[in-house]
DNA sequence: TTTGTTATGTTATAATATAACAGTTTGTGA
DNA sequence: TCACAAACTGTTATATTATAACATAACAAA
């Protein structure tokens, strides 16, 4: 699967159901892989994150965990940085959110195109910003540990769709 | 000055009194400019957003705020705001900090190195970084309206400082 | 000067995130 | 298999960041 597909894939249409049970299978392999457990609150987490291609806040997931029996804040956070710190999901600062890592399998910064119609995201991991930056950071003498990319924006969707609105 | 010098200015020596004045001029005009009021708490602010060459909090504003006398967040926010909305200031967002824009002359995106160390930061306006986004949005047939670069890591006197302690 | 606009003060509260400590589960080694 | 240590979760409280809502004040232009 070409890089362009794999975007065309995230913000099209797909088959939601194999998308999050690869996720998940994925994640299985990964924690037992590095000897971590998936629990179930983490797995139910994990799950809520991937639920949809979007950016979800902490306090939403804690309402929906709450509707499974009672949670308090520390549960979700607890979650989110047990799954943050196995690359299986990013947090989106801009937005103080949180999405799954679609291609978990090494550690690599985040690098997003975020729409601000529909909210939908696809994760880049594009060699041309990364050696960008590097460059840049270069020049001025600087090392760089990691980097944060967040590009809003319209979706090819919703340009579409806006495009057709202002006939 | 070479965009190489001006990264060296920052996180380098300079006369900060100097730099100061510099930047409130150009806050002066450029406010003026658009016919907007550099009021006495927004121009405090900007001055204390600009006190030092790190992201400083809101809150941390408000503290010094309050040496000279009443005030409460929203004062500090609306003040950031106005500043934010000028191009005077930028946000970063994973730091919920603010710093002074080293060139507001024209608006731009922002665009970060900073210093894990010594919280020091510089502004890059590369255009191999822009072109770079500009370039992966367009691969995934996406619109770029605004676009966040936070790199994070070590300034070179951290560098030198750091590789020193290790011997 | 009076009138509309812009800015500020003030109080309260929303939204996001963590500290601290008690209790529970789980995997491991004797 | 039992006891222990480590890892995980529950719970309460609170810190941190940001905004809503409405009253008052300053200003600028007619």
């Amino acid at each position: 699967m070409s890089f362009n597909q794999k975007l065309d894939f995230i913000f099209g249409e797909h088959d939601h159901q194999s998308c999050l049970d690869g996720a998940m299978a994925n994640a299985e392999r990964l924690c037992k892989q590095r000897g971590q457990r998936f629990t179930a609150t983490r797995r139910r987490v994990f799950e809520l994150v991937w639920q949809q291609h979007k950016p979800i806040g902490a306090y939403e997931i804690l309402e929906k965990l709450q509707q499974d029996g009672r949670a308090a804040p520390p549960t979700v956070y607890r979650a989110l940085d047990f799954l943050l710190d196995l690359g299986l999901v990013h947090r989106i600062s801009s937005m103080n959110a949180y999405v799954g890592c679609t291609h978990p399998d090494y550690p690599h910064d985040g690098q997003f195109l975020i729409c601000e119609s529909c909210k939908s995201f696809a994760e880049l991991d594009s060699p041309l910003i990364t050696t960008a930056i590097e460059q840049s950071a270069a020049d001025a003498d600087f090392e760089v540990h990691r980097h944060t990319v967040e590009i809003m924006g319209l979706c090819p969707r919703c340009r579409i769709k806006l495009a057709g609105e202002e006939q």
